[in-house]
RNA sequence: GGGCCUGUAGCUCAGUUUUGGUUAGAGCGUUCGACUGAUAAUCGAGAGGUCGGAAGUUCGAGUCUUCCCAGGCCCA
């Protein structure tokens, strides 16, 4: 180029930079957002709006954050966002779980088991406290690196005195409502925590057991009646042979099960006589490896009123119909011990037959029984199975392998005994039914959702909340040192022991003296258990929501992982129903687990474990929240090197169309503004275009579809923008007279574009939109962050000489011209589309279409020349253009050279340059 | 073992309900090409799928039924 006409160009210019290097600028914004306080603004500016409540779900204060927890933080992030945007008070108050077993483990690990600081209660406590708020700590400021907004100088802690105590003023109103009930059922034991077991404690690993056969003889009384039913004479005695897989549990033993439904045979097995089910008959043979003959069979139900004896103690043992005896495996006879099974417990209850539990209180063995005396029960194992033999009851043992309920810290087995423990019941008043009841009331997002909660509602057993631990908020009842009766006063000391909990601490309950309280003082003691974790949890929507957004409100949404329809959504329902005789939300929205390529699960062993603290400090959050927003949360979620890449890869696409679009608005304002009527007609276009898509991604948002909004913005990144409108539109923004009207109709859509875009990816990609927002004065002049705006409604302009449809049209007469074009290319007939000259042949409809761009046509081809008529077929027919390349504007055109003084330009620059510029209409 | 859920191109997702219907779509990535005025960017074109598997219903199945396989959550 001889002359510099680069110059005379309007180039892109912005300081918006290409190369995002997210993990130095998030931090910087995150700055920003704190220097001015946005939450706080964001709350004044909806304080009156409609409000949209989030309640969020505590995670518990211990470890670092993983993948998981950013998942359910950004969704719920982006919720927010997306209401704020759309005009709700939609505040957001973040909360920690902090009681329970893993904290008090690893204050044990930190200072030792055997510490005077661990072995005093209140120091215990103490150090707990502060664990807890070290963690608590850490995991706040990776949620906000997230950028997450929230209100995190005020965030709920079960650990704060004054949750403590509204979790004694909860426990105290289902007191008053009379769910509260004293039980001696059996629980999952640790015997290394020496403590119960919430259900969310206990994992289930395999484990191999001795499995034993075990005959209980009929008892004199019963013999007779027994070889009535079975038509024999000549036997002696008679047993009935159980089996089981822990041995330990044969000295509580009270029953033997079995089902009145099956057949029952007497078999003769080496000259003895025994009783087993008739469809386990061969099953047994090949188990035991004996032979033995089937004397005779009947059926089950006629087997009542008869009684055994216990293989070892001077004790009858009752034979009991049940349906839950099945043919799965054993004998079809079952070893019913009250104390030690759920089954064998209700069983024994309904029928009115006493727990008899061999174990004591801390899970070993009575002294009653010598031979055992104090060991702790699996240890007992090998010495009842001797002991058995001794007494020629033992039929059969065999290693068994079986999945087994382990404790979820020690990974250790734990056995099922009865203990005393408080409850919550589910029948006595009405609890489950009215839980069953409300649940149609409420919003499951995926639907299955319901299903989910109704069949684990349905068959959940009493809730125990005793734990006989100390770091957790005390069970505050007071009762009878003799009777263990409820004082009569307790529904008002719940009150005022809540007042001195919430003014001194957790550690206030074991200090203060009844003697304050009650003037019986002398009859009572007071309870020493404290609080299942999942108790303080659930009674969030009293200590957070009720008392910070009116008593009693509901929700609008809890948003958390699928596990949670047996946790806190389920924990949440019930005290709700318990306290206000509603659910405490209005919808429940469940997103799957983080899983790996496989579709596994990630773990520390399997080594698949994605960071979120080396994504963000590698990549960037927004890269993150773009993961999290692109997948479909519904089910599992797959985190991998490869889709962060294909994220990342999703992200430069549409930060890219962010910087072309800033780039060429530099020169913009107000002033230049083109009114819709006057633009030209391709611009009115992507308008109408970009209004349909915000319609559309807002009704996305709506219905929690975060992926189908992300895959949306980014095909319009990628087709309307940037294959067809910025491709187009390049040619008049560069080479249009800069205060054109072709050119300042372009930029008046670009800047609609802009401001529509940008506040549709805030909820998503939150530190970009605010960059964009910080980086363009016209955002920043309407407010000072993008989350202080919202998205407008728009309604389709129809002013336009060329309508969506035609547009639709022509734009796949572009796709048909683009291939013919690429055929030249490949046939080395041209090189660029702008070598190419186009000619259309169209039959009337679409040429009546293509007329209506008349000498603009060849702009939208991005071709130098195109002609179109009218014809019976539909035909292209791209040549090759033999016209001088315009060096400003790179069109082919047989004015080039024919001007003495601008010999390498065309007509239409020197018109742009030097003249009024060129008038666009269509095009 | 049971309940609920998932399985469509290398990757992320549409399409599966109310309505079973021509050659199953998109974007990313990949390959080839263009441009060098969105440039570690952008534009164009191409390749890529026995819709987890099998059987069944039907004139016709990604879509309906049954079974199986793999995986997830929760339980036992």
């Amino acid at each position: 180029m001889t002359v510099n006409y680069r110059d005379t160009l309007n180039l892109p210019d912005t300081d918006f930079s290409m190369k995002a290097g997210l993990p130095r600028k998030e931090p910087e914004i995150l700055d920003l957002w704190s220097k001015q306080d946005l939450y706080a603004k964001i709350r004044k500016k909806y304080e009156n709006k409609e409000l949209f409540l989030l309640h969020d779900g505590p995670p518990y204060a211990n470890g670092d954050i993983h993948l998981g927890h950013s998942v359910n933080k950004i969704l719920k992030d982006i919720t927010i966002k997306y209401k704020t945007l759309s005009g709700f008070d939609a505040p957001y108050v973040p909360g920690w779980d902090c009681h329970g077993l893993p904290i008090e483990l690893n204050v044990e690990k930190k200072h030792g088991k055997n510490s005077e600081l661990v072995k005093n209660k209140e120091s215990f406590q103490k150090a707990c406290k502060e664990y807890a708020e070290t963690q608590i700590n850490k995991q706040l400021d990776d949620f906000k690196r997230l950028g997450v907004f929230g209100d995190w100088e005020n965030s709920y802690k079960s650990l704060d005195p004054k949750f403590e105590a509204d979790i004694v003023r909860s426990l105290g109103i289902i007191y008053k409502e009379g769910h509260l009930e004293k039980g001696e059922k059996p629980v999952h034991w640790c015997q290394d925590c020496g403590s119960s077991l919430a259900e969310a404690e206990v994992e289930y690993i395999d484990k191999t057991s001795k499995s034993i056969d075990v005959a209980f003889k009929v008892d004199d009384t019963s013999i007779d009646k027994v070889k009535d039913l079975f038509n024999i004479k000549e036997a002696d005695e008679i047993s009935f042979v159980i089996w089981t897989t822990t041995p330990w549990t044969i000295p509580s033993n009270v029953a033997v099960c079995i089902n009145p439904e099956f057949k029952y045979s007497l078999i003769k097995m080496n000259n003895k006589f025994y009783v087993i089910a008739f469809e386990m008959i061969d099953h047994c043979k090949e188990r035991w490896k004996q032979k033995f003959d089937v004397i005779s069979t009947i059926q089950g139900k006629k087997l009542s009123d008869i009684y055994l004896i216990h293989p070892f103690l001077e004790r009858k043992s009752v034979l009991l119909h049940g349906d839950h005896v099945t043919t799965e495996t054993g004998t079809g006879c079952v070893h019913t011990a009250p104390a030690h099974g759920m089954d064998d417990h209700l069983i024994c209850k309904k029928n009115n037959i006493d727990t008899i539990n061999s174990l004591n209180n801390k899970a070993f063995f009575k002294d009653e029984l010598d031979f055992i005396a104090g060991l702790p029960a699996i240890k007992a194992d090998p010495l009842i199975v001797e002991k058995l033999q001794e007494h020629n009851a033992l039929i059969n043992i065999e290693d068994y392998h079986h999945s087994y309920p382990h404790c979820w810290r020690h990974k250790t087995p734990l056995i099922f005994t009865s203990t005393p423990q408080w409850f919550i019941s589910m029948k006595k008043n009405n609890l489950i039914k009215d839980a069953m009841k409300d649940i149609k009331n409420v919003n499951w997002e995926p639907s299955w959702g319901f299903q989910r909660i109704e069949s684990m509602l349905s068959d959940r057993p009493d809730w125990c909340i005793s734990r006989q631990r100390n770091w957790g908020v005390p069970i505050t009842l007071v009762v009878h040192k003799d009777t263990g009766e409820i004082h009569p006063d307790q529904k008002d000391l719940f009150e005022k022991f809540a007042q001195v909990i919430e003014k001194d601490g957790i550690s206030a309950w074991d200090k203060l003296n009844l003697e304050d309280f009650i003037d019986d003082h002398e009859e009572y003691i007071k309870t020493s258990d404290s609080l299942d974790v999942w108790f303080d949890s659930g009674v969030t929507h009293f200590a957070v929501s009720s008392k910070r957004f009116g008593n009693k409100v509901i929700s609008d949404l809890y948003l958390e992982g699928s596990d949670q329809h047996r946790g806190w959504f389920q924990s949440s329902l019930l005290t709700s129903i318990a306290m206000n005789n509603s659910a405490p939300y209005k919808t429940v929205l469940t997103h799957g687990f983080v899983v790996d390529e496989q579709g596994r699960k990630q773990s520390k062993s399997l080594g698949n474990v994605v960071s979120p603290q080396k994504v963000w400090d590698s990549l960037g959050a927004d890269i993150l929240r773009l993961w999290v927003a692109s997948t479909d949360f519904r089910s599992e979620m797959v985190a991998s090197d490869e889709i962060l890449k294909r994220t990342s890869d999703q992200y430069r696409r549409i930060r890219n169309t962010f910087r072309f679009i800033l780039g060429n608005l530099s020169d913009f304002n107000d002033k230049n503004k083109v009114e819709f009527n006057d633009q030209v007609e391709l611009d009115k276009w992507i308008i109408n275009e970009t209004k349909i898509l915000q319609k559309e991604i807002t009704a996305l948002y709506e219905s929690y579809s975060y992926h189908k909004a992300t895959q949306k913005i980014h095909n319009f990144c990628v087709n309307e923008l940037g294959g067809i409108y910025l491709d187009i539109v390049k040619d008049r923004l560069y080479t249009c007279k800069n205060g054109s009207l072709a050119r300042r109709s372009c930029q008046t859509s670009l800047d609609f574009i802009l401001n529509v875009l940008v506040r549709l990816i805030a909820p998503i990609l939150s530190y970009t939109a605010e960059e964009i927002w910080q980086t363009s004065d016209r955002l920043n002049d309407q407010e000072k962050s993008v989350f202080l705006s919202n998205f407008d409604t728009f309604e389709i302009e129809s002013e336009s000489s060329i309508n969506q449809s035609e547009w639709k049209r022509i734009f796949e007469i572009k796709d048909a011209v683009n291939q013919s074009i690429e055929e030249m290319r490949n046939n080395n007939k041209l090189k660029g589309s702008l070598d190419s000259v186009v000619n259309i042949q169209a039959t009337s409809n679409d040429f009546q279409i293509l007329k209506k761009l008349g000498d603009e046509l060849h702009f939208l081809f991005i071709s130098s020349e195109a002609k179109v008529k009218e014809g019976k077929t539909f035909k292209i027919k791209v040549t090759t253009s033999k016209n001088a390349k315009c060096v400003r504007c790179w069109h082919r055109d047989l004015s080039v050279g024919s001007i003495q003084e601008h010999p390498e330009l065309c007509n239409r620059c020197i018109d742009n340059i030097e003249n009024d510029g060129e008038q666009r209409k269509s095009v």
